[in-house]
DNA sequence: GATTTAAGCAGACAAATGACTGTTTTGTCA
DNA sequence: TGACAAAACAGTCATTTGTCTGCTTAAATC
């Protein structure tokens, strides 16, 4: 809706478009086209079908849209603009949250690193107001926890962590993934390998200041198959 | 906290120095919110963002919109309600799907199954025409491979698999992830874990009528941890 | 030929949505 | 403190957008 500034020509602006060719019904049509405005980035308006189509009616690119809706070919968000998405059989839909994925993750420079992150994961699930980043897993310490390298991680940001839980952790300017031990005063990096070993270290509160940071806790492990 | 980088006014930027402001900025959170609604299949309005946001006033919200995309975080299609996207240049978002999660699949069983989801799971980065589902992990005969009891596998609807590939098989009305291995024309379904014997097939080829029927191949193993 | 049915058309209206103007609050710094 | 700017707020309006009602046309059906 561009009130009084934007010209007319832009308003009418194209959509991803073809010329009028008549493959398959106009409901066929109309759904593909449906289909494809979802997947370039949001469902079409009726109007916008309408002009797709080539219908000189808004009321009939409508008819065609309830009508898949009725088919159980498409669904709807009732009174939403642009309402239109696919079906997903009566099953809620996961809440999807996008979590910035960090290449690498320097000294001091986690912050810096979620502002500029090298790609994104759809997470789902989790609380909105958590500070997530991801991470790709290097070294194969700890593989008998099920993680791999090349896994990536979920984790949830926070300063402290509680004993046996699995933290990403910056130790001498490199972040690694090891399960949390608290013992004896003592904080302990403990690999889930027996060909490496634990790292051990004096303060057992954390911080800026201190040999080890914690950097958060692992939420979730995902691994890509080929 | 490094210094932010100058949004606002960038013709006065020089002599005002950005303010500190707390972890999470409206802005930022601004940008996070429209990002997940594209993810998860509209833009939203602006009206959205507000309520989202817990702004009292339409303009706050649009005025963030606005500025994100004066910043380049976000690009506008002029003239259309919901036609805040993400600009060309910036990281692409990953393309989500939504892949039934099934609870326990009974032989041939499997299409009903798909049909009728426990859930949906947001997977990213796979071809659209892919037949998807995932399932959940049980027993411990994988933990070699890094897939744990409860694990989550993503799979691949396929009735044929290669040499290696980790799958899921119907043996004797039983879903169970294993290694493939075909070995002199015989079919071995191979665990990772040394407690676990193989299971061995006579044919070389798969099919309905066989003992052993593949369902598919895994492509994603995910894990949450509390 | 009359009836029915489906598809499309035309126009109108109300709600949703984007945008504008002006005011108030909030935080920073001289 | 007071000046200043950014942010947030409140209210209003224009455009878009969904939906409704009634009408026309064409094909199928009896």
């Amino acid at each position: 809706m561009p009130p009084r500034r934007t010209p007319r020509s832009l308003a009418k602006a194209p959509l991803v478009r073809d010329p009028v060719r008549p493959r398959g019904t106009a409901r066929a049509r109309v759904l593909a086209f449906v289909r494809e405005q979802l997947a370039a980035g949001a469902p079409p308006t009726v109007r916008e079908v309408q002009r797709a189509l080539g219908f000189k009616a808004v009321e009939s690119a409508r008819q065609h849209l309830e009508a898949l809706v009725a088919e159980g070919k498409l669904a709807k968000e009732p009174g939403r603009s642009r309402g239109y998405r696919l079906p997903m059989g009566g099953t809620p839909l996961p809440q999807v949250r996008l979590v910035p994925q960090l290449g690498r993750v320097q000294a001091g420079g986690l912050r810096e690193a979620i502002e500029d992150p090298d790609g994104w994961l759809a997470v789902e699930g989790l609380q909105c107001d958590e500070e997530l980043f991801a991470l790709t897993v290097r070294g194969e310490s700890m593989t008998g926890a099920g993680i791999l390298p090349g896994d990536v991680v979920v984790v949830r940001r926070q300063d402290t962590a509680r004993d046996g839980e699995i933290v990403v952790a910056l130790v001498r300017d490199e972040a690694t993934v090891k399960r949390l031990r608290l013992r004896d005063g003592q904080v302990v990096l403990q690999p889930e390998n027996p060909a490496f070993a634990p790292l051990v270290f004096a303060p057992a509160v954390s911080g800026p200041d201190t040999e080890i940071r914690i950097l958060g806790r692992v939420v979730e492990v995902r691994r890509r198959l080929a």
